[in-house]
DNA sequence: CACCATGTTCCTTG
DNA sequence: CCAAGGAACATGGT
């Protein structure tokens, strides 16, 4: 579930559920999504501190915390991986199969389920600090880009999942984007011209934003019995009608190009999947 | 059994 | 030192 769009309307959600919520209790049920923080220190500095704000940056949640012991607010960091969910439980629901960890909340609990535990829930934010750029602030502009990618021979596709150059593009994204700005994603990186610099910096804001606005306007609850999901993907097989037609190229290969008619292909860069049409996408 | 999967890190090779 | 490619992580779906 977790690309920028999907992580920013994940924060928007829980920003009013959380805030002000004290931390009662920490159960850490798969270590591994701690990271570098152990499950003691985790406990410790969050027992008894309470949620103060949820931002977001890249694909990363960061939740500040003031604790009565501590001047210094408390810096939480959440990563969803490829599968990871957080929502809000009620406090005796049984943990669902591949919960990581729980915060109790009171009335409430936090969770976070993570089916292939490659998420993280930890204190650690020395990540975040190594992240490029927001693609929707004014920072990335179309100047920074032909700076940052003037002497990268990398495929422009992969390059767009370096997460230093631009926080926030996943797999999905890099495809969609590049289809709406018509560019080849094979094409170095270096040899974009200047018109599709700018193309290509306003499809990737264009593609992001029109995901958020979309995923603000489904509901929350679905996907998961019971639980806040929120799914994205081009053809799960329980997803609603409304999910059609989203996304133009990505999971979409040998079907018509809604543009051309041509068939979308898929190919594979750095080991994964890239889906583009290659008429709309030649060069 | 085979292959695929929204992400990131680490290792090897050049 | 840097860039690029691939495997690894862990689990489930088709």
């Amino acid at each position: 579930m977790p690309e920028l769009p999907e992580v920013e309307v994940l924060v928007r959600h829980l920003r009013p559920l959380i805030r002000n919520k004290t931390i009662r209790g920490v159960r850490v049920l798969r270590d591994r999504v701690l990271g570098a923080t152990t499950a003691v220190k985790l406990r410790r500095t969050l027992l008894g501190a309470r949620f103060v704000s949820v931002s977001r940056r890249g694909k990363y949640l960061c939740f500040q915390l003031r604790t009565p012991r501590d001047r210094r607010p408390v810096k939480l960091i959440g990563h969803l991986g490829m599968t990871g969910r957080m929502y809000l439980s009620r406090r005796h629901d049984p943990p669902a199969k591949h919960t990581a960890v729980i915060l109790d909340l009171g009335r409430t609990n936090f969770v976070f389920e993570d089916t292939r535990y490659f998420g993280r829930l930890t204190l650690d934010d020395q990540m975040v600090a190594r992240l490029g750029p927001e693609p929707l602030s004014e920072v990335f502009s179309t100047n920074y880009l032909v700076a940052a990618l003037a002497r990268s021979s990398q495929a422009i596709k992969v390059k767009l999942l370096d997460q230093r150059l631009v926080a926030g593009i996943g797999n999905i994204y890099a495809s969609e984007a590049l289809f709406r700005a018509g560019i080849s994603p094979r094409l170095p990186a270096r040899e974009l011209n200047l018109s599709q610099m700018r193309g290509l910096r306003r499809a990737i804001r264009e593609v992001l934003r029109e995901a958020i606005r979309f995923g603000s306007t489904v509901p929350l609850n679905h996907g998961t019995a019971g639980r806040d999901s929120l799914f994205y993907f081009g053809r799960a097989a329980d997803a609603p009608d409304y999910y059609e037609e989203r996304l133009r190229v990505y999971d979409r290969e040998g079907r018509p190009c809604g543009r051309c008619g041509a068939n979308i292909r898929r190919i594979l860069q750095a080991a994964r999947s890239t889906f583009y049409c290659p008429r709309c996408q030649s060069r």
